[in-house]
RNA sequence: CGGGAUGUGGCGCAGCUUGGUAGCGCACACGGCUGGGGGCCGUGGGGUCGCAGGUUCAAAUCCUGUCAUCCCGACCA
């Protein structure tokens, strides 16, 4: 993509009506439009950066067998009474809205009823067990207080996935499945090494924990307990949990953390499928119950973490499996060599398939390069006037500006790409 | 939902205390000079001062209400 065909621009400053430093920097870069708290929209690169992290997920949640579905938004009150969970004092931050006719309708912010509905349709036997459905879409929680950016919204974008398992032993071993594909994509997007599976209240359906995928930031909204060396957590609001001893971890000598919630794992038994009367048929013929869990990982939120974490001064600095670009190529200069260098440079990139932002502004360089900063895409080449004195490009990672250097065409291709 | 703060061109801000012609920077448009770290000069367009009442000869400024935004707390099944 060449710049001049981009509609956002960057900015000096932003709105002080705006305090998260990973909606801010966002702002600032173009990538995302605050609509209102808690409620931001996505600009082409902030889109090329949500969608990177949603295939991430994807990916991991196929991997293991997941079958991507779409969800509806509009969700009958009917189907949520038979849970019992239509009524406000269980579930308190709905968006409802009405039909026409009057009909009360819930606007969905997670989707275990309708995903047990449409599922008891075809799950009859033992033999269509297990399953694992999973949808990235946008859910809607109405909560009193939106914070933080990116990172506690109104409406934001989570992968929820629902496992079906047909005992508790099977249950168990999908539920092992799918926390070892979270730690993949954790990994997969650099934040591996500071996101501990962290035991934490199971919720009112079971006497297990549940586990959350916990982030290491100042920012966090969670206080967890860690130990580095075990790769484990606990979230403090376990901490005078009967269970507690029997995970076997000495709370007194871990380490005191701010996390951020990126994923959450829960054991929901059989308490959906029984209310929905969804059960299947044995080998022996008989009726049995349906064991279910359910895995959240916030898209949205992510984002806004790894916006938050991997940047420093001079702006955004994006890992590179989820920057809206590979390369941003940048012209310095108005010299026709110049410019006929960069746009063959373009040219060949996309013929490689190779992601690359070009800045064909006619900007001057310390605009253009101090919005390659800004961005945060991570490798940089630049054709000025270096290309005029002998051929070469200059190139320097994000990362790391300090150690630019100069390649040959032959070079960019060999050692970065 | 409790407490605190803030709403002034697209964005960032000043003006409000002590009421009297709405201003600065950025951005935008045009012209010129520049050309490796957000450069310079000139010209121009764009604002019913969040909204609604009230006080006053006169309200961005004072009063009341309301909406929005941010922060702290509570909440987050």
């Amino acid at each position: 993509m060449r710049w001049s065909q981009l509609f956002t621009k960057t900015r000096r400053e932003v709105s002080s009506s705006e305090a998260a430093a990973n909606a801010r920097l966002l702002i600032q870069a173009g990538y995302i439009h605050k609509e209102m708290a808690g409620v931001y929209a996505y600009l082409p690169l902030g889109k090329r950066v949500l969608d990177k992290i949603a295939n991430i997920v994807r990916q991991e949640m196929n991997g293991i067998g997941g079958l991507e579905v779409q969800m509806t938004v509009l969700q009958p009150k009917e189907l949520w009474q038979k849970t019992g969970r239509w009524d406000d004092n269980k579930i308190d931050n709905w968006f409802k809205t009405r039909l026409k006719n009057g009909s009360e309708l819930g606007v969905g912010l997670t989707h275990e009823e309708p995903i047990v509905d449409a599922v008891g349709e075809y799950l009859k036997s033992y033999k269509d067990l297990p399953l694992l459905i999973y949808q990235i879409q946008n859910k809607f929680r109405n909560e009193l207080r939106a914070k933080s950016g990116l990172l506690r919204g109104r409406e934001f974008v989570m992968k929820d996935m629902y496992s079906f398992a047909a005992s508790p032993r099977q249950h168990d071993e999908i539920y092992q499945t799918v926390l070892e594909a979270y730690g993949r994509v954790y990994a997969r997007l650099g934040i591996g090494e500071i996101t501990f599976r962290t035991f934490a209240d199971g919720g009112i359906f079971t006497d297990k924990f549940s586990d959350e995928f916990q982030t290491i930031s100042p920012v966090g909204e969670d206080t967890i307990l860690v130990d580095r060396s075990k790769k484990v957590a606990v979230n403090q609001e376990i901490m005078r949990s009967p269970g507690l001893a029997k995970l076997g971890l000495n709370t007194d000598s871990m380490e005191n953390a701010r996390g951020v919630e990126v994923g959450n794992t829960f054991h929901l038994e059989t308490k959906y499928t029984d209310a929905l009367g969804v059960n299947f048929t044995d080998a022996e013929g008989k009726q049995q119950p349906v064991y279910m869990g359910c895995y959240g990982i916030g898209i949205s939120r992510l984002m806004g973490l790894l916006a938050e974490h991997f940047a420093d001064d001079k702006g955004l600095s994006w890992p590179d499996g989820v920057a809206p670009f590979k390369v941003h190529l940048l012209s310095l200069g108005q010299d026709k060599k110049i410019i006929e260098a960069a746009d063959g440079l373009y040219d060949l990139f996309n013929s490689k398939q190779v992601e690359v932002f070009y800045d064909d502004r006619p900007a001057r360089p310390g605009e253009k390069l101090a919005d390659s900063e800004l961005l945060g895409i991570p490798h940089r080449l630049v054709v000025g006037h270096r290309f005029l004195q002998d051929g070469r490009f200059e190139y320097a990672a994000r990362r790391d500006l300090s150690k630019a250097g100069l390649l040959t065409e032959e070079q960019i291709f060999a050692t970065i790409l």
